[in-house]
DNA sequence: GTTAGCATGTAAGGAGTTACATGATTTT
DNA sequence: AAAATCATGTAACTCCTTACATGCTAAC
């Protein structure tokens, strides 16, 4: 499966609220913000746009990049969200259930997360928190099952990985936390001059 | 693409090499080993057995678990290599090179380490550790190009996901120092009475 | 007895990578 | 002038997941 055509379309979406882009910028953007390793190919991307341009989602215009030679170049296509796009995109984001807190699902909406309200952060955050949580005590309890010595190295590894997943918990509460602080500092009149959740 | 054929193939060569085993078990073992998420379906591990039959890597043999009931149970299917299957899993394990150190390979291989010795064992981790750094390098570049300044949330994906990726360098830097160590002191006859390779 | 877990598969379909094909523009 | 990178696609192929189908065995 990977990476499930929605998610892809939520981060085009999203990028697309920055501002019209064309295909290849995207990729480059999709790679930087999703690409801890692999990698968005063109022939992964290009499909997903026309399928979008066929629901309407996106929109394409041909942009000449300088005014001074008008036909000869190729034109570069600029995709921009419609209105149903940007309904669409504020519908994937308020999602609250497992497919926003599966790996790849999550990272993108966190790197939206500005686009929502509190309410929807703390929700997936949280979500997110406990599936992983699950994840640790389902395989703390399978190992307790195993009687047999585990290897030295496959060892090294299983404590590495509940590590690395123990590390992302505490992350996620760290984050919960900053987003109930600036609930509670919203709420009284304390320093922040501007305390609309749009600021960076 | 996900998990490359090959990996599975190693995974389950490596693991019959502890005994012969069902499909049910090696399932299970596979998806401790490298279950950080996804989990390994049937509709996965079926066919490659399959296939690993076709190629002779590993054998079949039906087992009656009791032996007070002879006939009516359904038997297992109990698989175990062959020899062209050890000997297959040894390539696999000795190659050094882009397949060895890529995600899932990496983990894979590194789980079966005890069966390969040192100097291998140290090449796929630097090998991994390069990867990784180059990676880093990357996205220090890409992110220095960029001039706008990023999101919030975006921006703390980024810096956590560098952390990771960090941290993992570590882990690694580590391994290799341990492994660089116990080669000096197997050199001189210093206190364990049994440097072979293979001690847990 | 009935639920939960053991055990083995198959078929359909989705998803995306690789490789191919093409050409413009910018940098060296 | 060559090399790199920008830029847009398509087709074939691989791989895997989901869902379905079936039946045994142990525990409650």
């Amino acid at each position: 499966m990977a990476r499930r055509a929605e998610t892809i379309e939520l981060a085009v979406l999203g990028l697309l609220h920055e501002g019209p882009m064309h295909g290849y910028e995207l990729r480059k953007r999709l790679n930087l913000m999703l690409g801890w390793g692999r990698v968005l190919s063109y022939g992964s991307l290009y499909p997903a746009l026309k399928k979008m341009l066929r629901g309407a989602l996106i929109e394409e215009s041909l942009s000449t990049r300088t005014p001074g030679t008008p036909v000869s170049k190729r034109p570069r296509i600029t995709y921009q969200v419609t209105e149903a796009g940007t309904r669409e995109f504020e519908r994937l984001m308020s999602e609250v259930g497992p497919t926003a807190w599966e790996d790849d699902n999550f990272d993108i909406r966190f790197a939206f997360f500005s686009s929502t309200d509190m309410e929807i952060r703390l929700r997936v955050l949280e979500g997110r928190r406990t599936r992983l949580q699950e994840r640790l005590d389902r395989i703390q309890r399978e190992l307790a099952m195993t009687q047999q010595e585990v290897d030295r190295y496959a060892g090294e590894l299983q404590r590495h990985g509940v590590d690395r997943v123990e590390r992302e918990v505490m992350w996620l509460s760290d984050l919960i936390n900053a987003e109930r602080n600036s609930a509670s500092t919203a709420a009284s009149p304390s320093i922040s001059p501007t305390p609309t959740p749009e600021q960076a």
